[in-house]
RNA sequence: GUGGCCAUAGCUCAGUUGGUUAGAGCACGGGAUUGUGAUUCCCGGGGUCGCGGGUUCGAGUCCCGUUGGCCACCCCA
């Protein structure tokens, strides 16, 4: 693409100019308010780690997904972070016993992988990481344990919607899909499916997108299930209400009161957090088969033509399997890419305008000179006295004399106002929204407290304009 | 790692069976216009046609390789 002197972007990578690294920043705003309002702190690990951090949980299998490296003449080998949460169950299990239970954790940062882009997908993203660490209420019974558990998978996933519902989505536009790992272990085991099998079962599931109805069928008949049946785990979704937890017990074909009771809690939660109406419960939602040891979700286009906007679970066990006591947690990620395909597609990214506006980088005054070389000269204190005031003040580079290109320019930056330096008479100022501007020239020393006031003695512009 | 499609200005694209010095719109800069954000008009900077090789009197155009992009597979923590 580029001739030999000149230097590409590596795969998978993006260059992020102005209006890129707004958009950028619109999306992270929107995670960390979601965040914020839903109680949760901000933490941060190294973007690389040892590499064994990451083949803990994976295996040597994940080795040739990430980037790893040497430093030149080192030993150690690293690896850019793939994902945060070693990264997160490595900080929790170092000051463990010093952390509230439960500790609320959120982060968002650059992640890399070393994987072939697609649609969706590339070599470095951010990703918004949130985890609930603990239980409340130091459960005891069963039953609390279980009220707990519902309860805090309920926060995660509400701080999940709460943020897709700030930025214009609703529950026909994306879907939450719950499966319940555990529940649905236990209800194969109730059928006399083997342990030994649930994995390959799983493994179907997640892969009944990817195969023909008829040979998808054919493979859930190794399992013991029939034709009726296989056709309500290609469908997936159940339905649950909080009036009746159990509605698929009726169910004669595929008896799921194991499964419905199982859920019923957490159900319970999300109709009291407001967002059951966002939610299916659907059997084929597996999320790999790595850590999840309860309930796991995934956030997708309610077309389904996208990849997940976001995935997550419970994983009670990972804390323990990275050095630091046994804790419940429960959490989920949402990368970039797929949410800004979701948006740009929806309509729903902000123009230009108006992220400027919300990232607070409108200027407040551009600073004019008439025309006269006794204004050009006053141009550069008069910037540097309003930014000392602490405001955001802009000048123009052009070589144009003429007032009203310079205005223009004024109004393409978005400024507030423009102070139009008058020579020795001094500054007009005018709003740059009602067209409103001072009658008489006003002293350059007055420009910023007039500016910051808002209110800088405006009369309305001529008729002439 | 495998496969399909694609690559001309910052962006969107045109470029005739291979034929002179590669074009348009938008964007950007200057001017018409030392005084008020519009409209209009004029002018200008910008390209070794992704890169390398081959065929040919002659290649943006045809062939091969390569790099990059998009899409799918694998995988998806």
């Amino acid at each position: 693409m580029a001739p030999a002197n000149q230097h590409q972007a590596p795969t998978g990578t993006r260059d992020l100019y102005p209006a890129d690294a707004a958009r950028r920043r619109f999306i992270t705003e929107a995670w960390r308010g979601a965040s914020v309002r839903h109680g949760f702190e901000e933490v941060d690990g190294p973007t690389f780690e040892h590499l064994d951090l990451y083949t803990v949980k994976s295996g040597q299998g994940i080795v040739s997904e990430l980037f790893s490296f040497q430093r030149t003449g080192g030993e150690k080998t690293y690896a850019l972070r793939p994902e945060f949460t070693p990264t997160l169950a490595r900080l929790f299990a170092a000051r463990a016993n010093a952390l509230p239970k439960p500790s609320k954790w959120f982060m968002a940062g650059p992640f890399f992988r070393a994987e072939r882009p697609q649609r969706g997908r590339l070599r470095e993203f951010l990703q918004w990481n949130v985890d609930f660490l603990g239980l409340a209420g130091d459960p005891k019974t069963p039953e609390e344990l279980t009220r707990a558990t519902a309860a805090a998978d309920a926060e995660i996933i509400a701080t999940c919607v709460s943020m897709l519902a700030m930025l214009g989505l609703g529950p026909r536009e994306v879907r939450v899909k719950i499966n319940h790992r555990r529940a649905l272990g236990d209800w194969l085991g109730s059928r006399g499916l083997p342990e030994a099998r649930h994995a390959e079962l799983l493994t179907l599931l997640d892969g009944k997108g990817k195969m023909p109805p008829a040979e998808f069928a054919a493979r859930l008949a190794a399992f013991g299930f029939s034709p009726e049946q296989a056709e309500i785990f290609q469908k997936g979704i159940i339905r649950t209400t909080v009036d009746d937890p159990a509605s698929a017990k009726g169910d004669t074909v595929l008896d799921l009161t194991f499964f419905s009771q199982a859920v019923a809690p957490l159900s319970e939660q999300l109709a009291q957090a407001g967002i059951l109406d966002w939610v299916d419960f659907d059997l084929s939602i597996v999320r790999g088969l790595a850590y999840y040891t309860g309930m796991v979700f995934e956030v997708h286009e309610a077309s389904g033509g996208e990849r997940a906007i976001a995935g997550g679970g419970r994983y009670d066990n990972l804390v323990e399997l990275f050095g630091g006591p046994p804790t419940p947690a429960v959490g989920f990620g949402m990368g970039d890419v797929v949410l800004s395909l979701v948006l740009q597609d929806r309509g729903l990214m902000p123009t230009d305008a108006k992220l400027a506006e919300a990232a607070g980088l409108r200027p407040d005054v551009f600073v004019i000179p008439n025309g006269l070389p006794e204004s050009e000269a006053m141009v550069r204190p008069l910037v540097a006295t309003c930014r000392a005031s602490g405001l955001h003040a802009r000048h123009t580079y052009r070589t144009t004399r003429n007032v009203g290109k310079l205005l223009q320019e004024a109004g393409a930056a978005r400024a507030r106002f423009a102070a139009i330096i008058e020579g020795a008479a001094g500054v007009t100022l005018k709003d740059l929204e009602t067209g409103q501007q001072t009658e008489k020239p006003v002293p350059p020393g007055e420009v910023p407290a007039r500016v910051a006031a808002g209110r800088p003695g405006f009369t309305p512009a001529s008729p002439s304009r």
